[in-house]
This record gives C-alpha cells, sequence and structure tokens, in this order.
DNA sequence: GTCTCCTAATTGACGCATCAATCAAAGTTG
DNA sequence: CAACTTTGATTGATGCGTCAATTAGGAGAC
C-alpha cells in the first residue's frame, strides 16, 4: 500500500478476454487442489499433504529421511512439516528418531502402516490426476500448459524477490551495498 | 478404496513427459493462490478470501447481498463463508443484519471501512495478478491456457458427479430409480 | 392450528498453514 | 575453553477450510 513510485497512478485493468481467462485459472487454481484432497480422503485414509510426505519419503532408500531434507524436497517450511509430521506420528504413518550424526535432526520413518496406506492410495490418486489433468488434454495441450505454468512460476519467484528487495530497500540496503 | 471394478489392474502410469507437465503445474497449483495471498496481506489489511468477499459485494448495488447468495456467487459452502463472516465483523470490513423478508437470512454490508480497506487493495492486487499470469503470456498462450483450464475444470466436475453418484450406487439407488 | 419437512445460517471440532518465538545442539572465533 | 552465532526442529497463536450437528424460521398437508 501507498507505493506511489512503483505503483502505476491507473491501474491496469483486465479487459473481457482477459477477464475470461483469469475466471478459467481461478476455478483451476482454488478448484483442483480440493479435489484432489476431496478423491483422497475419500478413497483412502490419507489427506493430499500426507500423501505428500509419504511419496517424498517413499522415493528414497529404506524410507527414511532426515526431516530438513524432507522439507526441502517438499518445498514448505519446516514448521508446516514439523506439525504434520506430528499428526501423522500420533497416527502411525511415520516414526520420527534422533539422527545419530547431528543430535538436532530427526529421521522420519515411513512404518510399514504409512507404506500400505501409500500403496492403497496411489492408483487412485494417479488415476483421478490422469483422468482430470492429462485424458482431456491433447499431447500438444499438455506441453502448452506445461510452458504457461512455467512461465507464471517463473514471474511469481521475480515478483516476490522484488518484493522482499524493496522490503529491505526502505532501511538497511544501503549499509548491505 | 478397494474398488477392483473401476480400477485398472496395472495404473497408468505417468511417462516423463507426463511427470514434467504435471510437476508445472503442481508448482502453479500450490504456489500461486499461496503468492496472492501473501502479496495482499503484506500490501493491505485484507486476505485473499476476505478481498474475495468485499469484491463480490462492490459487485452488487450498495454494498448489500443476501449470505446465501454471496456463497453461492463465490461457490463456498454457507459455513465457509459463516466463519469468515464473523471474522471479518469483528474486524468492522463487514456487517450484519436480519433480512427483513426472511427472518432466517442475513444481509451482508460492507463497511465504510470495508470498502476502504478494497480500494486500498485492488491495485497491487490487480497488478500483481498481470505481472505473474498475463505479462508472461502471450495473448495466444493465454487463450490455451484458458482452454486448457476450462477442459480440466470440466474433468473435475465429472470425476466427482461419478464418484458421488458411485457413493450411492453401493446403497440406495435400486430404491431411488 | 399443528405437524412435518425444508431451508438459512451458525456452531464446534478438527486438520491444515503461517508467523513469531523458543530451545538445544553445532560451529566459530577470540 | 568460553562466548557468540547459526542451524534443526518444535511450539503456540491465529486464520482458514471442511464436515457434522444444530437452531430457527418458513411452507405445505391435514
Amino acid at each position: 500500500m501507498t507505493r506511489p513510485a512503483e505503483m502505476p497512478e491507473e491501474p491496469r485493468w483486465l479487459d473481457e478476454d482477459e477477464r475470461d481467462v483469469w475466471l478459467a485459472l481461478r476455478r483451476l487454481l482454488w478448484g483442483l487442489p480440493p479435489a484432489i484432497d476431496r478423491q483422497l480422503t475419500r478413497d483412502s485414509r490419507l489427506s493430499a499433504p500426507e500423501y505428500s510426505v509419504l511419496a517424498t519419503l517413499s522415493g528414497c532408500s529404506d524410507g527414511v529421511l532426515r526431516s530438513g531434507i524432507a522439507a526441502q524436497e517438499l518445498g514448505w517450511e519446516r514448521s508446516r512439516l514439523s506439525h504434520l509430521l506430528r499428526r501423522m506420528e500420533a497416527k502411525g504413518l511415520i516414526l520420527r528418531t534422533c539422527s545419530p550424526e547431528d543430535a538436532r535432526g530427526q529421521d522420519v520413518h515411513m512404518t510399514d502402516e504409512g507404506r500400505a496406506a501409500m500403496i492403497e492410495a496411489a492408483p487412485g490418486h494417479l488415476e483421478f490426476v490422469r483422468s482430470t489433468v492429462f485424458d482431456p488434454l491433447t499431447q500438444e495441450q499438455q506441453a502448452l500448459l506445461r510452458e504457461a505454468c512455467e512461465r507464471i512460476v517463473d514471474a511469481i519467484s521475480q515478483a516476490e524477490a522484488a518484493a522482499g528487495a524493496e522490503h529491505l530497500t526502505d532501511r538497511e540496503v544501503r549499509v548491505e551495498a
């Protein structure tokens, strides 16, 4: 707010076509993730975040992973993962042990029950993604969708980096530079 | 789970290209909505859901709307809106009054403070959406993205309708039919 | 009128996410 | 080694969302 220097005086409103694009994208953005979660919780005993964790664990040897590494691979904050792991441990899906090398670290183990839940959930999840995302699109559309996603994701990083830098600019940046 | 009849024996795994598409899409799906929320809460006093409500209210005469209608326009559950409205009323962004026609109904009013917050937040939000979604894409890419989104959203409706119907099939459907 | 049924909206419990604060174990530097 | 900083992880407060249960008003059948 109140950044007149970087904010155009006259907002660049969306025209009609753009509004339609935005509407369609919004329905996808706010519709697909919840739908995936609903499918999982309906057809298995895993929520979408739980599934993500187990999928990450199952992707590494022995189903053991340092919690920090897992957070990094998932692109999540440590605390987010920590809260989720606590609930998952209570449900018996995973186990946490102190890491032998670094006493601060926690090793996350997939339990047999976690592995079973994963194996049970995976086919239905895959089939759902396939039937909603891949089956309705031609290969060419898939490639174009991918390109568009990548561009937008890049633009997000850029925008957030700019916002973060600006946050500093107001005060300390001169000192650093 | 355990629906062998509808689940192919061999899951239709993703090939390499598909995996890349899915990865890109996933980053968008789980990245853009939070980014929008961060931009809003950083540059204004509104969260993304609050912004949605006020945008809906500002879209109708006098900034007054029956709460049920608002839920419908937003595509939200009543209870979700109810929780949010309670918090927004506490913050002074909206007001609720009993509807004169139907004593069960609640009329939601935008307060002056709500309108001010909206006006303050809108340009930054618009600029963020523009710079992340529209600026990085050509017009043709935008059109193709829209087409892809619509197809996926349609497929979601279909998949959920199928799942819902199936839910009945197991028990009551014979009775109804 | 008074049952019954339907609908509008709220509530409470719970899972999920973020942020700021905390704590303990490593590292680092004198 | 002792003091300081950094890092791995947890915690608590708060907002957000869903689901199931509930309350209260309206509508129709009799």
